[in-house]
RNA sequence: GGGCGGUUAGCUCAAUUGGCAGAGCGUCACGUUUACACCGUGAAUGUUACAGGUUCGAGUCCUGUACCGCCCA
């Protein structure tokens, strides 16, 4: 056994054990070995990602999870690996490009393609180095990328058979653009965000009026007015009823446009007239459908104006935005301008303005992928952590629209579907073709386009086992248990993955979802680069500790509310650390290795002490109070637990209660108490494991405790013992309640000396005259504790006590403490100090008794409660009478 | 506009089934005692956002209001 340093050292500690828990073996799930299995697939962070507060919080979370289910026994595997993330990472890669005054076009497709690669080699482990650091278990064996050969072949597979059945479809519809990125997004990706935009009033002059007719059209984005190809007005709105039939002018461009009544307009919004541009706008899109109006695209994909929108070819967007008004001002047909603050569509990557676009695009038909998706939500096979958000995914799965699949860019699954030329055939196929199936020639090409990334993740599940080839893992592990993620990838992801699932597997792909809150600062932003206001994991990782990092946000982060983080947040789990190793220190300071049996031990109920059976009922209440708590993923539930456990019963009261024996020589009392203290330590630090992996791995080897198995992280979970288990080492709610009461009369005779200013270090004497007789014997049998506890030079248990002069006195429910001081006490003081006392409890005292004289409160409220109220008002009587005695016997004194 | 969440000590948050409103941090006082000053002991701090209602009893359930946050359109 090696003796702990003075203080923890998380850089001698933390990499050490992950070596070696990784050269064990440990992380590794085998199917082979059967039992329970336990799975969690983590959620793919980018390959260009580097960890911040949300994958730590993310990832501790699974971690506790997996570290705890493997302590339980179950064959646990957490799958890790990232994900190719398309845009990003490719846009990473084309920025590098740029600083060598290159572009992608300059290498062509496939040398593009190659220097990603080469870029993924080079960088793309940052961030599973990372999670290292963090202490995760992940089955590394089992780490999966989503361009992997394997995943690429699951990704065709499912397009393939989706295509075959017409459930993926090539269409021209409005999509969401990012000039930007110059690619197409999904609904998803196109983030809506407030801006404080203006709505322009523009005069339409109608056709064949006189100079001064015209309507009014409001619009926030007057640019794309070149495309109009109608105005329309709701066909109930009587305003307008005379436009009916006639057509208007078109500004600038001079083009005739007809006036359309759709019910779509609403009447409310600006004037109750729209211009109408199918082409820019998914609303008109759908107008211009109803009323076979042309689509006229006006911009080229990189948001520069095209030859359609006439003088202001070659712009961009936002210039000929400016010019356009400028020029409408000088025709008068510029009406006003009204700030008007609007939501519009930011590209999820690079925050550029989306643009809605017209464009032949791959989209997946979503309807027949809810139903059953729903349906399993709706039968409880998947369960939602909290449980609120069931609703966000349920409506979210009722209003689904395709998804937009294909991406013009080029790091990505290209989409497997290729054009014949000679004879105008498309087909959909797993293998890279030769010759057309049609008409065997040779001319053929497959689609440019690339997939959505989230086209690939949402089959990890079941993709990172080998689908669709039947694996033993798969057979194993699949359906995984648990999903740990952040709201906002409920729509991306999740539901995605349990519509995957059900489609390709045939089963859920996991049976609960829990959802945890976003990181915040101190003053509740959301952590990102762009603010400065973010914490860098590993920056804390160096200044704390890893298990510092860990447990303050297990602590923090009540289960789905968001977390408020500020650095200082972290000095609770290091203080608690430290706390937890110097209570180890102090047990090594005393000696001897743990007994041979401290794991499973007889502890004979006549040689435990009242306070060694406290300590052991506090014990097996903590364990079952941790296993509660997370087995309903409240994990601040549970580290509060094991904190309050360990440093307010532990340390605060049986380590002090065990100083006088621990420094006697009375060699059988310290042995047994040892003995418990071991006990109790060990199983206390299992509970701790999962959420502090490195210090109690260290103490586990520092104290001794691998005699019993080698590493803490195969130690099995502490089994919570019931009352009779506890019968049998005399445990027992009255001893606890003795304890519990003998506590209350030392801090009551604390406060008595804090009263009177006696520094802790000047021992007083203390008298005690106990309630009863029980007491009395109890109290007499802890004598040592109690001048330890009470810092005491004597103590005196007497059931005839009777001060022979005032003293200063206090009263709990063991009995009246007295203690002399030197010089004489102010006997004014002291009843008026005691009088304030009194009028506390009778002031209780008198809410209990009307509460208990109300016949409503007697014959309606539980009998437990009831019961409960009458011992309250019983040991409330009971001091007030002891009060009285006390302010009673000093006014003799004092008269 | 629709939906969801929140409002409890100076700050960050707990409070299970409706049953004596708690913790951490911070503040104040005392203290370096042989595990620990990353500590110990003690203290102060509440109209549970507001207005009604149900109930023997409401932080908790219902209705409404105000403010804050998020998601969707």
């Amino acid at each position: 056994m090696a003796t702990l340093n003075k203080t923890y050292d998380r850089e001698a500690v933390e990499d050490k054990w992950y070596a070696w828990w990784q050269e064990k073996g440990y992380f590794r799930g085998d199917p082979a070995k059967g039992g329970k299995p336990y799975c969690v697939v983590i959620p793919p962070p980018n390959v260009t990602g580097i960890l911040h507060m949300g994958h730590a919080l993310n990832n501790t979370i699974q971690d506790v999870l997996v570290r705890w289910r493997r302590m339980q026994g179950y064959n646990v595997s957490w799958v890790p690996g990232t994900d190719h993330a398309g845009i990003a990472t490719q846009n990473v890669v084309e920025r590098a490009l740029q600083k060598e005054g290159k572009t992608r076009d300059d290498l062509g497709r496939e040398d593009f393609v190659q220097r990603v690669w080469e870029w993924r080699e080079q960088y793309g482990n940052t961030i599973k180095n990372q999670l290292m650091k963090l202490g995760a278990s992940c089955d590394w064996d089992r780490e999966r990328f989503t361009m992997d050969e394997g995943l690429s072949r699951a990704v065709t597979e499912v397009f393939v058979r989706l295509y075959e059945k017409g459930l993926i479809y090539r269409g021209n519809y409005i999509i969401n653009w990012c000039p930007r990125c110059q690619t197409a997004l999904s609904d998803e990706e196109s983030e809506h965000r407030s801006v404080d935009g203006k709505l322009y009033y523009i005069r339409y002059p109608i056709k064949g009026g006189r100079k001064k007719d015209y309507v009014l059209v409001a619009t926030t984005r007057p640019e794309t007015l070149l495309g109009d190809t109608a105005v329309a007005v709701n066909p109930r709105d009587d305003r307008y009823r005379e436009l009916k039939g006639r057509h208007v002018i078109l500004p600038v461009l001079k083009r005739e446009l007809p006036v359309i009544e759709d019910d779509f307009v609403d009447p409310e919004f600006g004037t109750g007239v729209v211009k109408v541009t199918p082409a820019h706008d998914p609303n008109d899109f759908e107008m211009g459908q109803r009323h076979q109006l042309p689509a006229i695209n006006v911009m080229e994909d990189n948001g520069i104006m095209n030859a359609e929108a006439g003088p202001y070819v070659g712009m961009d967007r936002s210039q000929c935005r400016e010019a356009l008004l400028a020029r409408l001002d000088q025709d008068g047909l510029l009406d006003r301008v009204e700030p008007h603050p609007h939501a519009i569509g930011h590209c999820y990557r690079c925050d550029a303005v989306v643009e809605p676009r017209l464009s032949p695009q791959w989209f997946v038909k979503m309807k027949p992928l809810a139903r059953p998706a729903l349906e399993v939500v709706r039968e409880e096979k998947i369960e939602f952590i909290p449980e609120r958000w069931t609703k966000v995914y349920t409506e979210w799965m009722e209003n689904i629209r395709d998804w937009c699949i294909s991406r013009q860019i080029w790091w990505g699954h290209r989409i497997p579907v290729y054009y014949c030329d000679d004879c105008g055939h498309e087909w959909a196929v797993r293998e890279a073709p030769d010759t057309c199936p049609s008409c065997g020639q040779t001319n053929i090409r497959q689609d440019e386009d690339v997939l959505d990334t989230w086209f690939s993740s949402w089959l990890w599940p079941f993709s990172v086992f080998g689908w669709p080839d039947q694996t033993a893992d798969m057979d194993f592990y699949y359906p995984t248990a648990t999903l740990v993620t952040g709201s906002e990838i409920i729509f991306f992801w999740v539901a995605r993955m349990i519509m995957s699932g059900l489609a390709c597997m045939d089963d859920i792909p996991f049976s609960h979802v829990y959802i945890h809150g976003t990181v915040r600062d101190d003053i509740g932003r959301k952590m990102s680069k762009s603010l400065g206001n973010s914490i860098d994991p590993l920056v804390t990782i160096e200044k704390y500790n890893a298990d510092a990092l860990r447990f303050s946000l297990m602590m923090l982060a009540a289960t789905g509310t968001d977390v408020y983080l500020s650095d200082d947040k972290f000095e609770l789990g290091r203080n608690f650390g430290t706390k937890l190793w110097n209570a180890a220190r102090f047990m090594q300071m005393h000696g001897e290795n743990p007994p041979a049996n401290f794991a499973a031990p007889t502890f004979e109920p006549a040689l435990l002490s009242a306070d060694d059976q406290h300590i052991l009922a506090k014990l097996h209440k903590t364990i079952a109070a941790c296993t509660d708590s997370l087995e309903r993923f409240r994990f601040n539930d549970a580290a509060r637990h094991v904190y309050d456990f360990l440093w307010h019963q532990f340390c605060d009261w049986y380590v002090e209660y065990a100083k006088p024996i621990l420094y006697s020589d009375q060699q059988e009392a310290r042995t047994q108490l040892l003995e418990v203290m071991h006990y109790v330590y060990s199983n206390a630090l299992r509970l701790l494991h999962p959420l502090m992996p490195f210090i109690t791995e260290e103490l586990w080897h520092g104290m001794g405790y691998n005699q019993l198995t080698e590493s803490i992280m195969v130690a099995p979970w502490p089994q919570a013992r019931d009352d009779e288990q506890l019968g049998e080492w005399g445990v027992n709610a009255d001893v606890v309640a003795y304890v519990d009461a003998k506590h209350d009369l030392i801090r009551v005779v604390r406060q008595l000396r804090a009263d009177y200013g006696l520094a802790p270090r000047c021992a007083v004497e203390c008298m005690i005259r106990p309630s009863n007789e029980r007491y009395e014997k109890r109290l007499q049998a802890d004598h040592a504790s109690l001048i330890t506890l009470l810092g005491a030079k004597s103590v005196t248990v007497e059931r005839q006590f009777t001060p022979p002069r005032p003293m200063p006195s206090a009263i709990s429910q063991l009995g009246t403490v007295y203690m002399p001081v030197e010089g004489l006490i102010d006997v004014q003081s002291e009843i008026s100090k005691l009088k304030g006392q009194l009028d506390k409890v009778d002031a209780d005292l008198q809410k209990v008794t009307r509460k208990l004289g109300n016949m409503d409160f007697i014959n309606k409220a539980p009998k437990d409660v009831v019961e409960q109220q009458e011992a309250r008002k019983q040991a409330l009587v009971e001091k007030s009478d002891k009060l009285e005695k006390l302010i009673e016997t000093l006014t003799e004194c004092a008269g």
